[in-house]
Order: C-alpha cells, then sequence, then structure tokens
DNA sequence: AAAAATGTTATGGCTGACCTTATTATTCCA
DNA sequence: TGGAATAATAAGGTCAGCCATAACATTTTT
C-alpha cells in the first residue's frame, strides 16, 4: 500500500461515505448534507478523490469507494471508534459528545498509536455508539441490522447502533433514550414521512424518519 | 478570556516560544529553526500573532510572549505533556517518539477532553521528558535547572529534563542515555563551541552544544 | 412531453500558511 | 567607523479547500 498523506479533508468525506454507504453508491447531496458543504464543493472534491482512486463516480448517479478507498475509510473508522471507546470508558467523556472528540484525535493519529491503543483497550469490537470496529488489517463486518425507518407498525426492535453522528442529534437520541441495547417498540407512523412514535423506557418519543434512518435494529417481535 | 479558534500553526509558534523562551525575548531566527520554516515565514507570523495581542515585537530585537499568547502556550503545554504521559505511561509508545506523536493529538483536544485526561493520569506534575506540566489555570513553575551547555569541566549534575522536540535528536539523547534523572560529568569541554564530553551511565558520550542547550540539569557536585 | 428538481461544470474569489527573490534597515564587531 | 551579519519588508507565487453565481445536463415528476 503506497505510503501517501491524506488530508484531514479527504478523510472525513472518505469516513462519510463508508459511514453512510458501506459498499453502496451514495448521492453527491448526501455528502454535501452530512459534510456540511455545498454540492459544488462536494464535486469538486469527489473529482480529486477520483484522480487518487478513491472513490469512482458515476455522473448523476452517485460516488462509491473503490477497494483502496474503503481500505482507507476503514482504518478510519478504526482510529475514530477506538478513540470512541477511550473517551467514553476511560475519561467518562459525555456519550453524545464522544463521537466529535474522537473525530478531532482521529485524524492526528499515527497508525503505532492507534495499534497501541487497541492493546491498551482490549481490541474492542464496538464503539459505545455501537458500531463494529474494523481489524487493523481492514476487514469489517458490517452490522446485520436495519434502520429504524424501515420498522412496521407494531414492531418490536433492539437498538444495535446509532449510526449518526452530529452532537445535538446524539444528545436527542441519548435524552430520549434510544441508545445501544435498548428495546423500542413502533406504535404509530405517520403518513407522508411523518414520524414514527414509539415506546421506549417507559415513554412515548417521537422520532423524524431522517434521524430513524441512523438508528439500527434487530428485529425481536412481530 | 475570549473564545477563539486558533490555528494548529499558531499554537506551533506559541508553544516553541515557550519551550525555548519562558519569560524571555526570542530571536526569530531561533523560532525559524524550530518550526523548520524560513525567517520569512516567521515575520509574517509574527506580525499576525501581534495583531491578535499574543506576542509583543520588538523590531531587530526579538519577540516575546504577551500575558494572552502565555496563557495560550501553557495550556498547550498542557495538552502536549499530558498527551505525553498517556502515550508513555499507557501506551507504552517508545520515549523518542512520544512527543511528535502528542504533538499531533494536542491540536485536536478539546478543554473538557484535556482535564478528563488530566484526571485519569492523576494529575501528574511532569512529562516523560521531565518538563514540568501547566496547571488547568494556567499557572505553571519553570523548573530550577540549568543547561547542559553552561556545565563547567568536571561537573557532575542530574539531568532533569530534555527540552528537545525533534524525534531524531530525541533518539540520540535515549541512545546515549542522556534522559531524565541520569547523572552525568563532563570530563571535556572542547574549544570554539566544540561537543562536551560527558560521562554517563559507565561510557563516554560526545554531545554538541547545541544539543546540551535542550538538556536541562541540576548541579550535584563540584 | 414539458416542467421541476437535482446534479455537474465553469469561472472567479478568498484564506492561511507557506515559499522565493530582492531590497532595505539595523546591529554587531573588528 | 565601515563592512559583515542579521533582521525586516516588499512583491509575487503556490496549494488545498472552501465559497458564490451562473450555465448546462440529466433525471424525475407531473
Amino acid at each position: 500500500m503506497t505510503i501517501m498523506h491524506l488530508s484531514e479533508s479527504t478523510e472525513m468525506y472518505l469516513k462519510a461515505m463508508a459511514e453512510l454507504g458501506g459498499q453502496d453508491v451514495i448521492a453527491t447531496a448526501r455528502l454535501a448534507e452530512r459534510l456540511n458543504v455545498t454540492p459544488v464543493s462536494v464535486s469538486e472534491m469527489v473529482r480529486r478523490l477520483g484522480e487518487q482512486g478513491l472513490v469512482s463516480h458515476t455522473p448523476y448517479k452517485g460516488v462509491h469507494l473503490t477497494k483502496k478507498g474503503r481500505e482507507v475509510a476503514c482504518n478510519v473508522l478504526r482510529r475514530q471508534r477506538l478513540w470512541e471507546c477511550f473517551l467514553y470508558d476511560h475519561l467518562k467523556i459525555d456519550w453524545s459528545q464522544v463521537y466529535e472528540f474522537a473525530c478531532s484525535l482521529e485524524h492526528a493519529t499515527a497508525p503505532e498509536v492507534t495499534e497501541a491503543l487497541a492493546g491498551f483497550l482490549g481490541n474492542p469490537q464496538t464503539c459505545p455508539r455501537g458500531n463494529p470496529i474494523p481489524a487493523a488489517d481492514g476487514s469489517f463486518k458490517p452490522l446485520d441490522a436495519m434502520p429504524l425507518s424501515e420498522a412496521k407498525l407494531g414492531q418490536t426492535a433492539q437498538v444495535l447502533a446509532v449510526n449518526a453522528t452530529a452532537t445535538d442529534v446524539l444528545k436527542y437520541l441519548q435524552e430520549k433514550n434510544i441508545l445501544p441495547g435498548r428495546e423500542v417498540t413502533v406504535i404509530e407512523v405517520a403518513p407522508m414521512q411523518g414520524p414514527l412514535t414509539l415506546h421506549v423506557g417507559g415513554k412515548d418519543v417521537a422520532l423524524g424518519l431522517s434521524m430513524a434512518e441512523f438508528v439500527l435494529v434487530k428485529k425481536i417481535k412481530n
């Protein structure tokens, strides 16, 4: 693997794609949203990433990670999630803030430090948000889960992971107790892309569909 | 204290000044050396830092930290050195590499993380290189030490701290056993800014004067 | 099939932190 | 005191990563 210096920005683009795409093709607009930049900026950056062989872009159809890009992205995710573990388990940083702090650290982490950290933490398999941590060799088994947004009325499911990254979103989910391990039941599905109403931890909670997309669950009943 | 985003570069300049100046006036050329940039770039940056009230510059006389600049610098040093402790004590990173890895992390560390880390580490007072760690409020008692470069022939002294930052320099000092806690005896002082010859750990070691400036010692005999 | 929405490209601009080269100012020292 | 060394300033350039605006292409919806 060629050694090259990837900028923080590059890492953020690749990570975003891994987080919200995995293998699939991703709309450039989704990237713009998640990264908080304009679509024009995404287009520019996607071209640069394409030139570096990290992504492959079919105009008007979306963009996806190449093998090389996915390797880099998994590496970034590994660092990110290991730091999340450290910040949460050892530094007792608030759950909703862990992602953003880990994100900064991630970009500044040399491979030696990453592996030493993994050892220190005991090679954890998931981060505090429930997402799997890719192995040092880049291998990565995605969760067998579905987005809560696809759950049917009456369904009870267990939250496996939260794939959101924005601190305010994480804070909201934390307050509403929509956290890994919890069980939620869908008690209402409003029409017209309206919110889901969930029963969780003895309370009813309304959750917008777009937020529900980032809550990954496993059916456990019905 | 006004909240503002200081760039990584700004932090590096201020840290460099704190490391090699403390209170004193520093020649812009020394900054250029340590930061590995041209004197012209230092001039530019010093102007910018001056405009932000972080340093005060008297042309041809040098530059020094303002109160505000020193506060920021101490904060940076605190983060830097706390990470050094973590990397060395917990991740078992090689002594000579700890500085550079900590340096990257430092710029990416939020105040909450800094303080949580300090707590986790048990509020250490010195970093693995022997330098004192400024307190959270910015207070900072410098070492009562002299540079080894000023030691006289025949002098025996104990190394208190190593103020070098370049990994190759640290590696050299590590190999030669010039480390905090060690005792060194000056057995020769070559003329014309020539090297010192030291006796340390049963061996004789030659040390250039400029490197010796970054080894801080306390006289213990003669 | 036309209109609306979405995605892409082109152009030009900005910022921070560097760089080089050349000129000018100051300080130091013999 | 005059030349050498050092420091500062000026002018112009680069690069990444963003921005806005506008034109154009494609896809989706009606």
